[in-house]
DNA sequence: GGATAATTCAAACAAACGTTTGAAACAGGC
DNA sequence: GCCTGTTTCAAACGTTTGTTTGAATTATCC
């Protein structure tokens, strides 16, 4: 039950961080909650912003490795490569995660909550952890739907990428647009997730008219 | 040139919220940007909080109402409703904007990050300028989309909102997830979106399997 | 032009923040 | 036992924060 320190100050951050946002959460609160004392977040990490960083390395590489595995494990299999199978190995490792617990849970909010809060330090962070998996990805998908152009796959991803992210960061606090619902089954909403993304990622595309004067 | 103490005060909120989040920017950092007197946001606002939500009201309103107007014209127009068209009516008034000039940039980037980093007491007014509008968007669908279930058509619904709202966050600020490319035309942004949501919203609902023992 | 209200201003407020310090408590090796 | 290195702790540091105050300035109306 007793955790390391720097674990327990890990636990606290991840959750405070993923309810409240970066700045809005004080060192304060993560120690009294930690159990720690204040001066600890600077013995173990050096400052709030390494802590930060921390949060995120301790889950994400280890959550981007097992995209690309599952993503290489499909194109050496042998089978059928579908882009439902692709979506698939992107996002169920994360919605995995989700399921695991509230820990996972928190995670994934914080994830979402990343990509559009971020500091310019912890974005670059992000960015490196995500562009060689987000590149290998864009690789195959470009194989498997031809007919789009490179540019027209670009930003499909990033429609992708919001709409999980979006997911992630809304569910399960309080939501913003709609009345609150129940999360339901997380496979059910994976499986909603991948009908929806994998119709908009095949989808023709757009035809570029003749350069029309606006 | 010399606009009202107010309106100055809004915009360059408007301009550093979008640039640093709104815990990260202090009201000396805006009032010096505005060249007004610290002690003015007080004055015309009340506190930073409602500073924040005037920030918001001052283009969300008109916004919100423009979508619900043409989706309204879009149905008693009398002529063929797609899906298409209902997409154009809530996404084209914020790309509009968007292309309008830099100050509808930043409102609209404010948008998006709003959807996550919202603070409680925002995120319940951004939910009560949103309901009407996503609600009435929600019943055109599912009369469009009779095949779905209202709780899928909820979903997609959210994916929709969450791939607009990290493009709104995401350009043209420096890109997390890819190398920094060209916003390029608007237009051809909005056809791209439009051309992968409404394949997305068409795809055939997820067919509930027998409760399979998991 | 003088009275009245609206607005601006410099200065100060207490509170909270991230960070630092130096001593105390604890650990394991010999 | 003592010694060495690691970890914890209470206290304080200097800034910065949002907010308040009361007088000075400007605008508005009769």
């Amino acid at each position: 039950m007793e955790e390391d320190t720097s674990q327990r100050l890990l636990d606290a951050a991840e959750a405070l961080f993923a309810e409240q946002g970066f700045a809005e959460t004080s060192l304060r609160a993560i120690t009294t909650q930690a159990k720690a004392n204040l001066a600890a977040v600077h013995y173990h990490f050096g400052s709030k912003d390494e802590l930060l960083r921390a949060v995120f390395a301790r889950r994400l590489k280890a959550l981007n490795a097992e995209r690309l595995a599952r993503l290489m494990a499909l194109e050496t299999g042998g089978g059928l490569v579908t882009v439902e199978a692709v979506l698939a190995a992107f996002i169920e490792p994360s919605l995995r995660l989700r399921r695991a617990g509230v820990q996972g849970e928190r995670f994934t909010r914080l994830l979402g909550l990343a990509q559009v809060e971020a500091s310019k330090a912890l974005r670059d962070f992000l960015r490196d952890q995500y562009t060689p998996v987000v590149e290998r990805f864009q690789r195959t998908l470009s194989r498997l739907l031809p007919e789009l152009p490179p540019e027209e796959i670009h930003w499909r991803l990033c429609f992708t990428v919001g709409a999980l992210s979006f997911t992630y960061a809304g569910v399960p606090s309080p939501r913003l647009l709609f009345a609150n619902r129940e999360f339901g089954s997380g496979l059910w909403l994976q499986r909603q997730l991948i009908r929806f993304l994998a119709a908009g990622l095949r989808a023709p595309p757009v035809e570029e008219k003749a350069e029309e004067v606006p």
